[in-house]
This record gives structure tokens, C-alpha cells and sequence, in this order.
RNA sequence: GUGUCUGUAGCUCAGUUGGUUAGAGCACGAGGUUGUGAUCCUCGGGGUCGCGGGUUCGAGUCCCGUCAGACACCCCA
């Protein structure tokens, strides 16, 4: 034996527990997002760098695993985001597609960072993206989509709105004000990167950034809170429905439209998740290529369960038509950890019954020959489906040594069998519900097993 | 890449001011008793104490280095 070798650094193994509590995240996001009408597509786990590079820079290399082929010439990159695979597929069958396009991937992407509480290096992530719309009221409709399909995931769960808050911001309000607190377009990308850092920085420090981009933090705050004042307010406290709110900006004025933000609004409601939700200036997101909404999810303590946002011209960047999209993603890792800390991580045994993964026979011989000869063919014959009406059943037998029945039936229980089959010959058994604990007193040809176990389970 | 803390069995942990062949519970395995799931009794496998060096007659224990992990910074898709 050569010394352990341990897993990569910030990487997971899954053992049998663990594995069935990622698949009960899985399969919530599956089930959610085709509840909500997104269809399921993948890509590769690995591209070539430059589609990293392109809308990133260089400077993203030093964060994603990279790698050349022996001999090879070309660059490759574990992917450590969806959005650029989603725009590269969509691009290039984008004629054909529905409109909108709604898709969803589930699936595991890499960070070459530094791995600690709610990052790891390999990771599972949900994507859900609604590509297209015409006008300005699909977008919306779109953008509220997209968070309904998140918030009705982390209600799935269990979460409520008393867990977790959905933080809603808007890139375009938050450049408008940006300008006129004195910013010029330049350094727009900057100021936003500033404002998604703020909460982590000194005050001081927010405020020295600031006037080196040529802000007026001052000001900034200023016209902040008094576009959040409007913006904030529910519908119905509206006590003058202004349309839009004009922000001095030099030679012109900058327009925050208000009216679509409560075209949004109306949509959230619908959707029966603005009490999940609030608006929040204050939400930027550190990516540049978001457009118009941004939105986080937040559990205090944790970092930001999902995030995500409008991207209008990505789609173009990757040499499709020019198409809006919006979408999000929400990683394995911190959505792990609130469901554990508030104790919504089903028990194991919970896990089994959700999974599937309960078996529903466990064959036990008495111990004479000719029950132990005919032990190996009744599991497989109980296995072995019947059509396709029914699935063969999941069977388990004991590797154990000992003949003691009772010793049989604890091994039965322990792995939360449904039923137990004593083979008392060759050709009889008695069959016992564990769950029950009620004993047939008659005994059941072997050969009609299958169907008296079918029956009993219901299918 | 930087900093802080932590490394003893699969898991949770004992291990005296440095002193024989490193322990317990759980888990796992074998056997025994009871043809029925709680049990009970006996036995067993499993650790170069993260790894390497140093101090010492002697290191799980002290020192240095290194690796790994956790947490924070950087960055955040």
C-alpha cells in the first residue's frame, strides 16, 4: 500500500449518508424548476479558457482550474460558472429555440480558491435562466419568474420568509444614482464592484474609495435613500403613484422609472412571494455583466444562499442575436448548511424513505438445505421486473454467517426493510410486515412472492 | 497567495511533570443462547499517535519544519 492519498483540498467524498442528503437537494431543484416550467439541459464540465477569458479577462485565470493536454496545444478550464456555456448553447441554436427559452441545469463546477464555511472547490450548482421576451413587460415578467422559481425552492425546503430574505436590487436605478452623485460612465464597473464590497469594508474606508472614483458618497447616500423610499414602499401604501423620479445629473436628468418596478412588483405578488422579498439599492452584485435586477438571498451568518440577475448582453457577447436574458444560480454548499443549522436536513432514516432507497424485501432461510438452496433465486426472481407496469423490487439478503433468525430480522430492521420473507422450504415462506410486525399465519408459495409483496406495498 | 487555530481507531474522545507492548465507548466482524426485530454472554480485526527531522537514556507528550483540515482575509461567477 503506497501512503493514503487524501482527497484534493476542498474537494468531498460522499459516503452512502451523504450522498442521499445531495440528492434530496438535487432532486428539490429538479422538481422545482420543472414545476415551474424550465426544462433540464448540461453542458461539459470542462471548456476551452478563452470562453472564461473572454468576458472576464485574464485575470480570472489565477481562480479556475486550467490545464493543456500533454502535446496539446489548446487551453482548457474546469467551468467554474454556468452562464457562459448557457450563452455559447443558446447562441448557437438560438433560431430554433422557443421564446423565451426556459432552462435549468444541475450539476458541479470548480473555484481554484482557497476552500472555508460555504466555499468549497468543487461544488453542486442550480441554474435556472429565461432567455428572451419581446418587451419591457416580459422582461419583467421574466425577472419575476426567475425569483419565484428560488423562493419556491427554499419553501420546499422548509425555509420561510423568517429564515432567509430575498434582497432585491437594480443595476440600472443604482448607476442612474451613481451619476448623479458625480460618477462619471468610466467608472461605472468600479463603483458597482465598491458598492458590492461595502458591507465587508470600514465606513472610512467606503468613503475614501468613493472619492477616488470621482463619487460623492455623501450624495450617493443622499438620493439612495430617497429613490429607496419610493421604491421600498409596498404597492398599496403608494399614497402618490409616481411614474418616475428625476435625478439631476448635469446637462441631463437621469430617469428611475418606477412604473415598471411596480409592473414587477404586481408580478411577485401573483407569484405569492413578495413577502420573501424586499428592495434593496444597496444589492449590486460584484459581476459586470448584469443589466438591470439583482438579487441575493440571504441567511444571516451565511453568505449568500443564491444570487443572480438580469445579463441583457451576454447572449450577444457569445455571438448570438441579442437576446435579454435573466437567471440565477444557488450552490450545494450554503444551502446545506442553513438546512442544517435550522434543523430542516431530514434524519437519515427520513433520507431513505425520500430517496427511494427503502428495500422493500429482505429474504431470510430458516436455515435448512433446501431453503438455503432456493435463497439465491427468489431475490432474483423478486428483482427481476414484470413488465413495464412494475419495476422489479429492491431486495436485500444477509452476508452474515449466522442461521439465527432473530439475529436475520434485527439486520432486517436495522436497514428499514419493508417486509421480511422467511423461505421455510423450497417452496414455502412466510411473509412478515416489519413495519406492522404482523405475521402471516399461512404461508405463501414461493412462487407467488412477488405478487403478495406488490399487492402490500400498493402498486 | 496571507493569517489564526486544530491533527490519537471508521466516529466521539481519554492518555499523569516525558517512562513498559497506546486505551474506552460507539460502529464493524466472528461465535454462543432464544424460530421472531429490545436483548444478553464471549472473542476479534483495526492506529508507524498526520508526516519528516531535532532534543532526550527514553517522545503521543517538548522544539522546528511540512502536509492536511477548520475559520478569516483576497476574490466572488
Amino acid at each position: 500500500m503506497c501512503p493514503a492519498i487524501q482527497p484534493p483540498n476542498g474537494t468531498r467524498d460522499l459516503y452512502p449518508i451523504e450522498a442521499a442528503r445531495r440528492r434530496f437537494i438535487t432532486e428539490a431543484w429538479r422538481r422545482v424548476s420543472i414545476n415551474h416550467g424550465f426544462e433540464e439541459i448540461d453542458g461539459p464540465t470542462f471548456e476551452h479558457l478563452e470562453l472564461y477569458t473572454v468576458k472576464s479577462g485574464e485575470g480570472i485565470v489565477s481562480e479556475l482550474f486550467s490545464f493543456r493536454r500533454e502535446g496539446g496545444e489548446k487551453d482548457f478550464a474546469l467551468r467554474p460558472e454556468f452562464t457562459p456555456t448557457l450563452a455559447r448553447m443558446y447562441a448557437a441554436r438560438a433560431g430554433s429555440l422557443p421564446k423565451p427559452t426556459k432552462w435549468f441545469t444541475c450539476g458541479p463546477f470548480f473555484r481554484a480558491e482557497r476552500p472555508q464555511r460555504g466555499r468549497l472547490r468543487e461544488f453542486l450548482q442550480w441554474n435556472c435562466d429565461v432567455i428572451g421576451g419581446a418587451s419591457t413587460h416580459d422582461l419583467v415578467q421574466a425577472d419575476a419568474e426567475a425569483i419565484a422559481c428560488c423562493v419556491e425552492l427554499l419553501r420546499e425546503l422548509g425555509l420561510t420568509p423568517a429564515d432567509v430574505r430575498v434582497k432585491i436590487g437594480h443595476r440600472e436605478i443604482i448607476t442612474a444614482i451613481l451619476w448623479s452623485a458625480g460618477l462619471s460612465r468610466a467608472r461605472t464597473q468600479e463603483a458597482l464592484q465598491l458598492l458590492d464590497r461595502r458591507p465587508k469594508i470600514e465606513k472610512g474606508e467606503f468613503h475614501k474609495q468613493s472619492i477616488l472614483l470621482g463619487l460623492d458618497p455623501d450624495r450617493f447616500d443622499e438620493l439612495t435613500a430617497q429613490v429607496q423610499s419610493v421604491c421600498g414602499r409596498e404597492l398599496e401604501a403608494r399614497v402618490n403613484p409616481e411614474t418616475h423620479i428625476h435625478l439631476p445629473n448635469g446637462e441631463s436628468d437621469v430617469t428611475v422609472p418606477i412604473e415598471i418596478l411596480d409592473d414587477f412588483k404586481r408580478h411577485l405578488d401573483a407569484a405569492g412571494v413578495s413577502n420573501w422579498c424586499q428592495f434593496d439599492l444597496s444589492i449590486a452584485r460584484g459581476l459586470a455583466y448584469y443589466t438591470g435586477m439583482v438579487f441575493e438571498v440571504i441567511v444571516d451568518g451565511e453568505r449568500a444562499v443564491a444570487g443572480g440577475g438580469r445579463y441583457d448582453n451576454l447572449i450577444e457577447l457569445f455571438g448570438g442575436p441579442s437576446t435579454p436574458a435573466v437567471g440565477f444560480g444557488m450552490g450545494d454548499v450554503v444551502l446545506s448548511l442553513v438546512l442544517q443549522d435550522k434543523g430542516l436536513m431530514p434524519t437519515d432514516a427520513e433520507l431513505l424513505e425520500i430517496a427511494g432507497q427503502r428495500p422493500d424485501v429482505f429474504v431470510i432461510s430458516n436455515g435448512t438445505p433446501e431453503a438455503d438452496a432456493k435463497l439465491g433465486s427468489v431475490v432474483a426472481e423478486l428483482r427481476r421486473s414484470t413488465g413495464r407496469q412494475s419495476h422489479g423490487l429492491h431486495v436485500r439478503r444477509s452476508y452474515k454467517a449466522t442461521r439465527n433468525v432473530g439475529k436475520l430480522l434485527r439486520e432486517a430492521s436495522d436497514i428499514r426493510a419493508r417486509f421480511a420473507v422467511i423461505l421455510e422450504s423450497g417452496t414455502e415462506a412466510t411473509i412478515k410486515n416489519l413495519e406492522t410486525g404482523e405475521q402471516d399465519q399461512a404461508r405463501t408459495p414461493v412462487a407467488s412472492l412477488g405478487e403478495q409483496i406488490r399487492r402490500r406495498r400498493g402498486n
